[in-house]
DNA sequence: TAATTTATTGACTGTTCGTTCAATATTTGA
DNA sequence: TCAAATATTGAACGAACAGTCAATAAATTA
């Protein structure tokens, strides 16, 4: 419920958001200082403030923005119609020649997953929830690859979804440290090799 | 070259520095102050100042001594006497059930490359060179593995040992966010499938 | 014993951090 | 035109931060 009264907002609050999104993704939470975001959002302090809480809340709706941007996005790939299969392979593809990728940023999930879940109950919550959203998408493609004749009946669909989870992770880590696109590629086909 | 004049050290600088290590792999580099280190190393600020340096040269020297003593102890499995596909088994299975990776510490390698190394040189090349250790102990597994005839002759060890350098650190991270020690056993077990 | 060297100690420094707030500006509704 | 509501602004806050330093303690060497 939007009020209609009183002065309104001079900054598109998406826009914001997703700014924020980005130097967390770029930085990290702790060495995001509120004088970055201030910088990258190109709203005041006080503003921040009065529209997204403290640092803190701030970071859980970036970190939500992301789910629900990023990793839907990504998501999708995994339901395009046509091969389940190829669709994988798109999947890795993409992941690990996205620009952002390629400049070592990673996933905003994973590095939340090792630099704050841990420690933060209402951020492993959050980062739970997306997690799971990807490995239900990888048990659905892999029905669907089954239903299709593209893997045999008795494929354990539930424990290669979280193989695949597992391989995503390790990807994005292998990627931030040592970006060779080349390599990377040949190391997906093992992935997928896996699963066939 | 130690000094034999001036007063002696009241501390063991081995296990000062292996705690340092703890703290940093617990919390991470920037939520680590050095009053925590105080705290956990059992010694004063000027004692760390003098002896280690800053806190950016107390991590350097943390991540080295973790390359050294827990790296160092991973590999050996690798390179154990026996069956080199057995001793691949061992490896990951000793990874998902150590005790502080229950904990969800993770690595400090994996988590010094998400948090640290992309934003800091120095780290990233003190990092680099665990990494290739790594992959080098998987090489020259697989390779025993081929000598041995565990493995078809024609196997590419290169790219599979990359493989299992980033189904490393997929368990890693998948094991921080997510510890149910049966489903990442079936993982191995998909993982060790895939370079058969 | 005296001189030298180095470790220990805790108070101290300046900076940066996240956060707050009173003053002001801009809108809507009466 | 005035009252109410809400956004904007920049200064200011205390706390936490990494790092320093002079005084002191404990060892060796001459």
């Amino acid at each position: 419920m939007v009020s209609v009264v009183g002065r309104p907002y001079e900054f598109d609050r998406e826009e914001a958001l997703f700014r924020a999104m980005d130097v967390f993704w770029e930085k990290g939470y702790k060495a995001t200082s509120i004088q970055d975001l201030v910088e990258r959002m190109g709203i005041r302090r006080g503003s921040i403030y009065n529209t997204f809480g403290d640092k803190h809340s701030l970071f859980l709706a970036a970190v939500e923005y992301y789910g629900e941007a990023v990793t839907s996005e990504m998501i999708k790939v995994l339901e395009s119609l046509g091969s389940p299969l190829e669709n994988l392979n798109e999947f890795f593809n993409r992941l690990v020649n996205s620009p952002r990728q390629r400049k070592m940023k990673g996933c905003l999930i994973s590095n939340t997953v090792v630099e704050l879940a841990p420690h933060d109950e209402q951020v492993a919550e959050i980062v739970r929830c997306i997690l799971d959203r990807i490995q239900l998408a990888f048990h659905k493609c892999l029905n669907r690859a089954v239903e299709l004749g593209e893997l045999p009946r008795e494929t354990d669909t539930i424990v290669l979804s979280h193989f695949l989870a597992t391989s995503t992770h390790g990807l994005i880590v292998t990627g931030k440290s040592y970006s060779n696109p080349k390599l990377l590629k040949k190391v997906i086909s093992v992935i997928l090799s896996a699963i066939e």
